[in-house]
DNA sequence: GACTAATGTTCTCGTAAAGAGAACGAATTT
DNA sequence: AAATTCGTTCTCTTTACGAGAACATTAGTC
């Protein structure tokens, strides 16, 4: 168990949060949010979920068991072809083709978004 | 924070462990075991992080902020709307209706290769 | 440079609960 | 039915969580 302290305290300043801020919001005092960065306090696994869910990262980021902040629905364009695990839906694997439509689509949504900054409701009914 | 005594249980069953294997591999009385799993006792993040590693799942499965033991790559399409987590592309936030976009395309997708069993090369272009 | 405000740190203390160990209960086997 | 195994529940001790106040430190203001 170590660093969790540490990764709290880097969620919390790349936000320009304070501890006061951070600690009001999980419902509890300055001190003991102060002992958690300090680590030498440690949060219940309500307060752990609720920082997961604050701070958009995982409890395993959190507690240093992986170096990705978030590991569900994150990753670069990159990884997503070049991935090593398989991705599915609903249980069915997906290929590496099905996996470059996939990219091919998001990428368009992305940059519609980008550049009118409004969603394409229709997209897919246009589709199939 | 409902759910990871459950989890526990199903775990250690799925592996045909009984309370006492899991309690002396954690190095953990029987009955403080026995408590998480009835969940009246929680076990401390250090025990957490032991039961991730020894059950092989991630800490946000215990904790049961997600329903996939492994939570890269693979999530049910009901998870894939409705996780309290937020999905990005590349860094940016994808909306919930991008979401649904996504999801919608993904179905056309694997419905497609479940019938024809064949890709379709051609669903990008004809995208936009 | 002193004054104030804001943020972070470090005390002490009460209390909730983690953890242990033994006893108990239920189910299975011999 | 005696013995064994596995799970549950009891009581007790001790840990440490959490709070609140005091203290320290930095930053901005006059």
């Amino acid at each position: 168990m170590i660093g969790y302290g540490e990764r709290l305290k880097s969620l919390r300043l790349a936000s320009n949060l304070t501890m006061d801020t951070v600690s009001k919001a999980a419902g509890i005092a300055k001190s003991t949010y102060a002992g958690y960065e300090a680590e030498f306090r440690q949060p219940s696994l309500e307060k752990l979920v609720f920082f997961a869910d604050y701070f958009q990262v995982s409890t395993d980021y959190i507690l240093c068991l992986t170096s990705e902040q978030q590991n569900i629905g994150k990753c670069s364009s990159k990884d997503f072809l070049n991935h090593s695990k398989k991705f599915h839906w609903d249980g069915i694997p997906l290929s590496h083709d099905d996996m470059k439509e996939i990219l091919c689509f998001l990428e368009e949504v992305i940059e519609k978004n980008e550049k009118s900054n409004h969603k394409l409701a229709e997209s897919c009914k246009g589709l199939s």
